[in-house]
DNA sequence: ATGGCTTATTGTATAAGA
């Protein structure tokens, strides 16, 4: 069982990479973010044309999550029950009897603004929520763009990033609860090394530089971790022309 | 040097991302 996540800011644009991503890389489910179009512009046909089912939760030009595989999608939900919010952020399903929780974790944009404190509530409710969803489905992976680096290494410059958004205490702090969960940030399972990166800036030459963040994560429940066998970030689509700015995580499992 | 680039919008500049 072959998992990844990919935020492909806007799919309009990136279905071609993601449809030679599928063919190469031949994953059991992948979870994207930031589709940023509506349900009725997702590109069902052509997935399925391709092989692949697909579930999708979008809004117009932000956010937007999905979920591809060649089998059967099942017991999908959308959203985070019992927390009010518009924007379009988490879709979650059964694929081969594993829980995958897709998620698109606000990105905060300043310490201290309007929408940091939106990504801490957000992440407080995603973490409550995630607890009960545990319980219901004790094999879960939670695959997406957390927006947060965990640790130091995660970042190319934690003297310059010190202390601001992606990296901050707080933002960390909610890291760990998550994993605290009984969660596991399954790439460390495998790979100590720092400069390890799924996100670059478009600006500054950064991914030619390695100048980037590790924000996309997949985590796995205490009872998926003794079937991980393998965590790889796969830098290839980065290189295409017109790329997303981040690029695949990949996790694989035993059957 | 607090920018650099990319995307979406009913645009011809602005907002957002990270």
């Amino acid at each position: 069982m072959k998992i990844a996540t990919w935020n492909v800011n806007s799919l309009t644009v990136r279905l071609p990479h993601v449809l030679d991503w599928l063919a190469s890389a031949k994953p059991d489910a992948l979870c994207l973010q930031e589709t940023k179009q509506e349900d009725g512009k997702f590109p069902y046909d052509a997935l399925r044309e391709a092989g692949y089912h697909a579930i999708h939760n979008g809004q117009k030009t932000y956010n937007g999550v999905a979920i591809i595989s060649p089998h059967a999608i099942e017991s999908v939900s959308t959203n985070i029950a019992g927390f009010e919010d518009e924007q379009r952020r988490v879709i979650s399903a059964t694929v081969n009897g594993i829980r995958l929780v897709c998620a698109y974790i606000p990105n905060g944009q300043a310490v201290g603004s309007d929408k940091y404190q939106y990504k801490l509530q957000w992440l407080n409710a995603f973490t409550s929520w995630l607890k009960q969803e545990l319980q219901q489905y004790p094999r879960l992976a939670v695959l997406g763009d957390y927006n947060i680096a965990p640790h130091d290494i995660d970042c190319h410059d934690p003297q310059a990033w010190q202390g601001q958004v992606l990296v901050s205490e707080a933002e960390r702090a909610a890291f760990q609860q998550l994993l605290s969960l009984g969660l596991h940030d399954g790439f460390r399972l495998f790979n100590q090394d720092s400069g390890q990166y799924s996100w670059w800036d478009y600006r500054m030459a950064a991914f030619r530089r390695n100048l980037g963040m590790r924000i996309d994560h997949i985590l796995v429940s205490d009872s998926l971790k003794p079937h991980c066998q393998q965590s790889y970030i796969d830098k290839s689509p980065r290189k295409l022309e017109r790329p997303s700015d981040h690029t695949p995580v990949v996790l694989e499992l035993a059957a």
